[in-house]
DNA sequence: GATAGTACTTACCTGTAGGAAAGTGATATT
DNA sequence: AATATCACTTTCCTACAGGTAAGTACTATC
């Protein structure tokens, strides 16, 4: 009896478990990927053209970018607009919302830097150790 | 010559901006995809064990979870332990590095469920103006 | 008139992430 | 003796992310 309570009791731990990880999983359905952070990144540093944002980042392919500007579009984290003067202009604006991205690339850029300064006093360490 | 200046100082806020992206991408390599970060989660909720591990996560299958596992073990995030008693144990550890990635599931956590609230309020939107 | 830039599209291809299903060998339980 | 649990392995498969390369229609510049 008491060995049973206490299996439903874990499967209970599991189960919230479960639960907690769904928001986990709806943030990583947008932005896993190689690019729509560094995308959102870009932009935020003012780049606001396709050309510009082509540029701003390392070899990205043009059919990759137009999907990617499409998957924050109906995310709603960017706007396609078109300026109709002469010569027509398109321009990608952040929305607002984008704005709540700027904790997660902020979490992120640290760790990386945080990581990669890990993996040079590692490499470092066996130099000095093979000396 | 003011033009060509002027170039140049854009093409050097591109180069500036690809150099900061490299350590979101380091950050991307490791995190990107649908398990890294939810195994991280209940493995920092007390699941230590293959079978724990796998019935806290909605529908993981054991070959993904053991190659997920490994990756992690590569990155130095945790480590696989061996408890040589009879009958024999194994566990997965987290590495005191693993710390380092809870700020990470924080923000993806709120942001995740932030999102949920929205695409919520937006559908109740939706029904409110069809009435 | 030629070249270059803007903002893409199209077609094709590869690799990997991830899923489905069954099997395995050791122990443990009933 | 039969079934279950633990911790996987193996095989097969599909879908999608992403890359390569070329083309396009318009405009701007030299």
């Amino acid at each position: 009896m008491k060995e049973i309570a206490e299996k439903q009791k874990q499967k209970q731990t599991h189960y919230n478990c479960a639960e907690t990880i769904i928001p986990l999983r709806d943030a990583l359905d947008v932005f896993s990927g190689k690019w729509k952070i560094p995308i959102l990144f870009s932009m935020m540093s003012g780049n606001e053209r396709y050309t510009d944002i082509q540029s701003s980042m390392p070899c990205i392919s043009p059919k990759v970018l137009v999907k990617e500007l499409k998957d924050l579009e109906e995310h709603k984290l960017i706007k396609r607009v078109i300026i109709d003067d002469y010569p027509i202009k398109i321009l990608y604006k952040l929305e607002p919302y984008a704005q709540t991205v700027i904790p997660i690339i902020e979490t992120l850029k640290t760790w990386g830097q945080n990581h990669r300064n890990k993996l040079f006093r590692a490499k470092e360490e066996i130099i000095n150790s093979t000396k």
